[in-house]
DNA sequence: CCTCACTGAGTACGCTGTACGAGGTAACCG
DNA sequence: CGGTTACCTCGTACAGCGTACTCAGTGAGG
């Protein structure tokens, strides 16, 4: 059972250490840590083993030091899930794309994707009214310019944002579960069906639920094929994408 | 700071569970639970107190017994977790719809939306490849029916399908997210934004980042005038919607 | 009526985040 | 230069978690 968390540190405390404002003071011995050297141990610890191994005692093993010692440079858990999140945003190479918006708004989509490909437990952390930090205000400006000047209000902009962001985030998050999933039980979508056909069957699926196991037994096959998530990626964009075009057309 | 979990129940046991496969023995005492009244329960406080307050002590406490009782009834949290989702799906009305595919599919939506908003708990446990319980299954087979027979292949109906459900889980759980932030921190997201732009304007946030200071601030005066979750969850709808219907359009 | 499968639950283990406080270190001030 | 004082480190402790183990009590089948 996986935990998972939301960042749901004190905004106020995120916002001091994510734009550095902490006054350095001079006195007493030198701090042997940074916080940059905490958020990239975390975020090692969480690249490699998952959001639950990333507990405060294993990151201050990582770096030599008591648990006790990271209190020193970051107020809780909650603060650090916040810095680690906004400097993985700022990990988006944010390169100007030249085309029309769609071109752009295609290009934000994928550069998301593979940062969550990167970087899954982001994926598992809430990140709601998200604190702005530089990573963060320096990407969600990055997605707002591929939709400026197309014919959308500000609200608008922020929806038509926010939509391509929670498709991304959600189909990345369905592919990632389900692939820890075959790992976890070593048993592959079409496995899973075929195994489990006998038992649906004596419940009466195919009276019952036609449709459903009509279109899950092609699925599972087709997943299997390696078809795979990639496709249904593709599916889902060109989607939302084509939803934003009709908005724009109707102008 | 919330933690979640995903369900991540042995699947073989949790379906175990929720088709009720379990052979009820005869000798010995009479159970005093069902796995039923423990979900019922769970399913009570998840609902009242967050899914953070559902331990498996709480639950026990509720039901008036010790904790470990509950271990002769379900294998595990995760797989408790399983059957209360499934539970809460199978509350879905699963109203027959008259009407073309896209009214269908409006329905679809705005139903689970109030099903989320009801247990929103269930908004914070992963749901990749949900246990296939009686709640699921009939929820996919209703979901499928919706886009059954208007031209697409099996594996864009899942596709079509998933696309609506995951928009409107991203969906609702930002408006909760927001909503919580809102009331734990007692600050509007207008308030937010005018408290934080002495800081932001010292940062150089509006050279920096133009555009996002002005849609920003905008999008919070807007949610701040009650315009707010729902107006937003319709333009989404729509976009994903038209999405659709491009597709269906170019055949 | 005896037997024994089954139920209930107390105790305990290892894990979590983090509050508290003791003890060491280094820069400032007189 | 010596004392003060701010600062850093971290051992200990606490409450809470999921759950493995164990043992006593129960009640139906033979």
């Amino acid at each position: 059972m996986n935990q998972e968390y939301s960042g749901g540190g004190d905004p106020a405390k995120s916002l001091e250490l994510l734009w550095g404002l902490q006054a350095r003071p001079t006195r007493g011995p030198k701090p042997a840590l940074t916080v940059e050297r905490i958020v990239d141990a975390a975020t090692r610890i969480a690249d490699a083993e998952g959001l639950a191994a990333m507990s405060m005692r294993r990151v201050a093993d990582e770096l030599g030091v008591g648990a006790m010692t990271l209190y020193r440079y970051v107020p809780g858990k909650g603060e650090l899930l916040d810095v680690m999140l906004d400097s993985a945003y700022a990990e988006l190479p944010l390169r100007e794309v030249t085309g029309d918006w769609r071109k752009k708004l295609d290009e934000v989509a994928r550069e998301n994707r593979e940062l969550y490909l990167r970087h899954p437990w982001m994926l598992y952390v809430a990140t709601s009214r998200p604190p702005l930090g530089p990573g963060v205000m320096a990407k969600y400006e990055w997605e707002l310019a591929a939709v400026e000047g197309i014919g959308l209000t500000d609200v608008e902009m922020d929806a038509a944002v926010a939509l391509v962001n929670g498709y991304v985030h959600g189909a990345v998050r369905s592919a990632i579960d389900a692939k820890q999933v075959i790992q976890s039980s070593g048993i592959t979508d079409k496995e899973w069906w075929e195994a489990h056909e006998p038992l649906l069957e004596k419940i009466g699926d195919a009276q019952k639920f036609p449709i459903a196991s009509r279109v899950g037994t092609t699925v599972g096959q087709e997943f299997e094929a390696a078809y795979d998530s990639e496709h249904g990626f593709e599916f889902g964009l060109a989607r939302v994408l084509d939803g934003i075009a009709a908005l724009l057309a109707d102008r």
